[in-house]
DNA sequence: CCTAAAACTTACTACTTAGTAAGTTTTTAG
DNA sequence: CTAAAAACTTACTAAGTAGTAAGTTTTAGG
């Protein structure tokens, strides 16, 4: 048998995160997984129970990434418009692999999930949303920006322009994705 | 039985409509559909003999809405804000009833589509993109609107404000709709 | 009234889904 | 080396999925 070097519940972690980024959650099977990492479902299921379960480390991760990178990114020297590149750069990432955010690809399914999950989500775009609008209340005290609408509707706009922007240029293409990312740099800086 | 008075083929694509704007195309089914219309998952496929059919008919139904939209708009008498308004009214329905927008829905699945309907997505998408850049030009001529931006990424900016605007509120609460929506609207006025 | 097409139902198939119970292998710690 | 916990496999279930073939009812037109 293959050898199972690396951790397994964190490889699985890894793939469903992968399967929720480009097919979406209700698209995609504990095979789907299973096959992947060569091993049978009920491996799978060892780790993680059920579905929700397994959407819900995925969440778990995918928000304590984010915590991780707020803390690195906090007094770092980094300039406002640095902080937020960084964070653009990850919906750039996603373009260019051909998926969908993962908050973009959970809004979607969002009726079709449990409520235990609904809240964590909640809580996952509330913090998102807080990260960027910080940053764009620090940039424009230090005279980096100059958008008119508050903080939090910047954000708001900032946040739908780019998770829609993936989103929209699976379709139309990646070009469209660059006009988009390019318009609303130039939007938060005035 | 129940009286089948009205046409079956219609109801079934608004019920499909229905729950694609709800739950996403893959997490319906064509026993969802049957048990709406009180009749058999086989009289469905009657009317629509795959699933890819159906999810055609569906989006060749909105791509007509639209197109009608589109006419009936043209040379009404009606100002290009009154126009981008009759555009942005879709969505706030769409939120009032807790659903997303078909492009939005379809968007998040397109991996998992055949080719056919990513054809059409494509068409649909750029006809709604098409509209509402036109409407931007013609209200820069006028003096209505003084954006910044060129029309075509304006038309971005707006079109993914409000299909993520819908996605977002799902999960935050209506009132961040509402943000997003009076701010690109003052956007585009200039 | 009669016929033929349209609109169904009945009854099924083959497949996929999440999930489980019981047994086996592998790893780890004393 | 050994015991026991961890990480699996085997083998299954029950439910749901799209889809189909054949027969029945309903509807519309001459």
């Amino acid at each position: 048998m293959a050898p199972r070097n690396s951790d397994t519940k964190q490889e699985i972690l890894r793939i469903g995160m992968d399967l929720i980024k480009r097919y979406g959650y209700n698209a995609f099977s504990y095979a789907d997984i299973s096959k992947a990492l060569d091993m049978k479902n009920a491996a799978v299921h060892y780790h993680f129970r059920g579905k929700e379960d397994l959407l819900t480390g995925i969440l778990d991760q995918y928000l304590n990434d984010y915590v991780q990178m707020g803390k690195q990114l906090q007094g770092s020297g980094f300039t406002a418009l640095q902080k937020l590149e960084k964070f653009i750069e990850r919906y750039s990432v996603l373009t260019e692999m051909n998926c969908i955010c993962i908050i973009g690809s959970v809004a979607s399914d969002f009726n079709t999930l449990p409520e235990s999950v609904k809240v964590k989500i909640k809580e996952l775009v509330s913090l998102v949303l807080q990260m960027v609008e910080k940053t764009l209340q620090e940039g424009k005290k230090r005279g980096e920006f100059h958008f008119t609408e508050t903080a939090k509707t910047q954000a708001l706009l900032i946040m739908t322009n780019l998770a829609a922007g993936v989103q929209l240029s699976r379709i139309t293409g990646k070009p469209d994705y660059e006009l988009i990312r390019k318009a609303l740099v130039r939007q938060v800086k005035g």
